[in-house]
RNA sequence: GCUGCCAUAGUGUAGUGGCCAAUCAUGUCGGCCUUUCACGCCGACGACUGGGGUUCAAAUCCCCAUGGCAGCACCA
C-alpha cells in the first residue's frame, strides 16, 4: 500500500514544564452546570498535552459543590464531551462523594488556628475588609470556633448567617486575599446526588484535593490567579507542597454563545434547537457541524499557555480541521436552489466522477444524462458558457434552455467559462444545508445519505457533516469551505 | 478605588541583549497543478503600542505613558 503523503505541517510543542520531568498528575476541573464548551476545552486538551508529554495520571474532577450550579443532566453530558475529547482520563473524581474529607480538615484547619466561623453579615465583613480592620469573629478561641463549626455542620444557622474564613493576612495589599470565605450554607435546591448543607467553597475543595489527589501541575485560567495567592495560604497552615501552577491569559470567541444561563434560557424559550444548536459555541455544537476533536485539540495547543490575552480564531480551527477531514472526505455534488435545463443537442453519455481525486481505489460515481439537468441558480445567472463538471460545456439561453456547446475543456477554459456542479433531472435526492448563515435547499446525489455522521466535500461548496436523513431529505450541516 | 498580569503582522505563535532589515502557522493576493473556489506546490503581502533610559549593541533589561485583561462573592 501506498503509505501516502504525510504532510509535514510541524505541530507545534508547548513549552516544557518545569519540575515534570518524573512524570506529572494533572486534573480537569470542570463544573457540571451544561456541556462542555470551547472554553473548557482549552483547559481540557492543555493539560492532556502535558500528561501525555510527561507521562503521569489524568484526573477528571467533578466540581460540584454548589448546588446552585449543578444541572443533573450535565454530569451524563460532560462525560460525553470527555469521551468526544478523547481524553486520556485516568480517573474520575466527584468533589460531592468527598464531603466528609472537607470537614475533616476544615475542623483539623481550625485546630491549627487557620480558620475561624464567621457570622458577620457578608456586606458588613466587606467594607471591614476593604479597611483592612478584623471583624469581631477573628478573635474567637479555637474552642469556639470548633463549637460554631460543629454548630454548623448540625444545622444550628442558615443560609447566609455563618461563613467558615481562612485567617490570611488583614494588611494583605490586595483586597482580594483578605481572609475568603471557605465553607457556606446552601439551604436550597437540594444537591441532586448527596444530602447536605454545609458545602465548601472551591478554594478549599482545591487544596484538599490537589494534594490528596497529588496533583503536581495545574494549567488553568487567569482568573484563578488571587485563588492560587489565597490556596497558598491553606497549603502552608497544612504543611503541603503546591502544585506547580500555570495561568494562561483570557479568550475572548466571537460568534456562539458560551455562558451557561443563556443557553439554558434560549433552549427553553425555543430560540436554540438544543445543547447542540449551531449558535452555540459547546463542543456538541462544533461537533454536529463536522468540526474533529484532533482538530479542536490542534488548535488550542495552537494557542499556547501564554499570559497574553487572545482571541479565539475559527479560521485557524478551520484550517485545522481541514488538515484532518480533507483526505477522508468523499467528494459530491450538491446544487444549492436547483434550476432545471433542458439542454439541446447533447448525447446522451455517463459522467464518471471519482468520489476522492486522486485516489480511484476509492470508486467512482455515475451521473446519467439524458438531456436535462439542474444547476445551481445562483451560477447561471448571468452566464453564457459554463462547464458541468466531468461532462460537457453548455451555452445558456435562458429560461431553462440550453445548448450542447462541445466537450473541450481547453476551450472552456480559455472562455473562463465556470465548471459548475450539476446533476441529472430528476436524480437528486432533496438536502438541507444549515449554515451559521442560514440553510441552503437543495439536490445531492442519493449516495449522499449513506454517509450519516460521516464528512463530505459538496463540490465548490464545501465540507459538510451528515446529519441524518429524514423522509427522503439528506439534512447536513456545514462546517467550512 | 485597591491588587496583579499582559502588550510581536488580520488571527495565533517563536523570540529571555548581538546570528532579528524578526520564526512558523493561518489569512489575503498572484502563479503552477487540477474537469471543485478543495488538496498539493511556488511566490508576494503583512508586526516588535508610544516615549525616555541602560548598553558598543534592545523585540529582548529599567522607567513612564497608553491600551487590554483578571481579581477584590458565603460561584467555579
Amino acid at each position: 500500500m501506498d503509505a501516502g503523503k504525510k504532510k509535514k505541517k510541524e505541530k507545534k510543542e508547548l513549552p516544557p514544564l518545569e519540575e515534570a520531568e518524573g512524570g506529572v498528575v494533572m486534573r480537569f476541573a470542570p463544573n457540571p452546570s451544561g456541556p462542555l464548551h470551547l472554553g473548557h476545552a482549552r483547559a481540557a486538551f492543555l493539560n492532556d498535552a502535558y500528561v501525555k508529554r510527561y507521562g503521569g495520571r489524568y484526573v477528571l474532577r467533578i466540581e460540584d459543590t454548589d448546588p446552585r450550579r449543578v444541572d443533573p443532566e450535565a454530569y451524563e453530558m460532560v462525560q460525553e464531551d470527555i469521551k468526544w475529547m478523547e481524553l486520556g482520563v485516568t480517573d474520575i473524581v466527584y468533589q460531592s462523594d468527598r464531603m466528609d474529607i472537607y470537614y475533616d480538615l476544615c475542623r483539623k484547619l481550625i485546630e491549627l488556628g487557620g480558620a475561624y466561623v464567621c457570622t458577620c453579615d457578608a456586606e458588613r465583613f466587606r467594607e471591614l475588609k476593604m479597611a483592612k480592620k478584623a471583624c469581631p469573629c477573628r478573635s474567637h478561641t479555637i474552642e469556639e470556633n470548633l463549637e460554631l463549626w460543629e454548630q454548623m455542620l448540625t444545622g444550628g444557622f442558615a443560609e447566609g448567617q455563618v461563613t467558615v474564613r481562612v485567617k490570611t493576612d488583614l494588611e494583605h495589599p490586595d483586597p482580594a486575599i483578605r481572609d475568603f470565605s471557605i465553607f457556606r450554607i446552601v439551604d436550597a435546591p437540594a444537591h441532586p446526588r448527596i444530602e447536605a448543607k454545609v458545602y465548601p467553597l472551591m478554594n478549599f475543595s482545591v487544596v484538599v484535593d490537589d494534594h490528596l489527589l497529588g496533583i503536581t501541575h495545574v494549567i488553568r485560567g487567569k482568573d484563578h490567579i488571587a485563588n492560587t495567592r489565597r490556596q497558598r495560604y491553606i497549603f502552608d497552615y497544612f504543611g503541603w507542597k503546591p502544585p506547580v501552577y500555570r495561568h494562561y491569559g483570557r479568550m475572548s470567541i466571537e460568534g456562539v454563545v458560551l455562558s451557561t444561563s443563556s443557553m439554558h434560557r434560549g433552549i427553553d424559550e425555543g430560540t436554540y434547537t438544543g445543547w447542540d444548536d449551531v449558535h452555540l459555541g459547546t463542543l456538541r455544537a462544533i461537533g454536529r457541524r463536522g468540526i474533529q476533536p484532533k482538530a479542536v485539540r490542534q488548535a488550542m495547543v495552537d494557542l499556547g499557555t501564554g499570559d497574553t490575552d487572545i482571541s479565539f480564531s475559527w479560521e485557524n480551527l478551520y484550517a485545522a480541521n481541514k488538515a484532518v477531514i480533507d483526505e477522508t472526505s468523499d467528494r459530491f455534488f450538491f446544487v444549492p436552489h436547483p434550476v432545471r435545463y433542458e439542454v439541446e443537442g447533447a448525447p446522451e453519455q455517463t459522467a464518471e466522477v471519482p468520489r476522492y481525486p486522486g485516489d480511484e481505489k476509492r470508486g467512482m460515481r455515475a451521473l446519467d444524462f439524458t438531456g436535462a439537468v439542474v444547476l445551481p441558480a445562483a451560477e447561471v445567472e448571468g452566464a453564457t458558457v459554463v462547464r458541468l463538471k466531468d461532462l460537457f460545456n453548455i451555452e445558456v439561453k435562458g429560461e431553462r434552455q440550453a445548448a450542447y456547446a462541445g466537450d473541450d475543456l481547453t476551450a472552456a477554459r480559455e472562455a473562463k467559462a465556470p465548471i459548475i456542479q450539476w446533476l441529472p433531472a430528476g436524480y437528486g435526492i432533496p438536502c438541507t444545508l444549515h449554515t451559521p448563515e442560514g440553510d441552503l435547499e437543495g439536490v445531492c446525489e442519493p449516495e449522499v445519505a449513506e454517509y450519516v455522521d460521516r464528512m463530505v466535500q459538496f463540490e465548490r461548496v464545501g465540507f459538510a457533516r451528515i446529519d441524518r436523513v429524514e423522509d427522503g431529505r439528506v439534512v447536513a450541516f456545514f462546517a467550512h469551505r
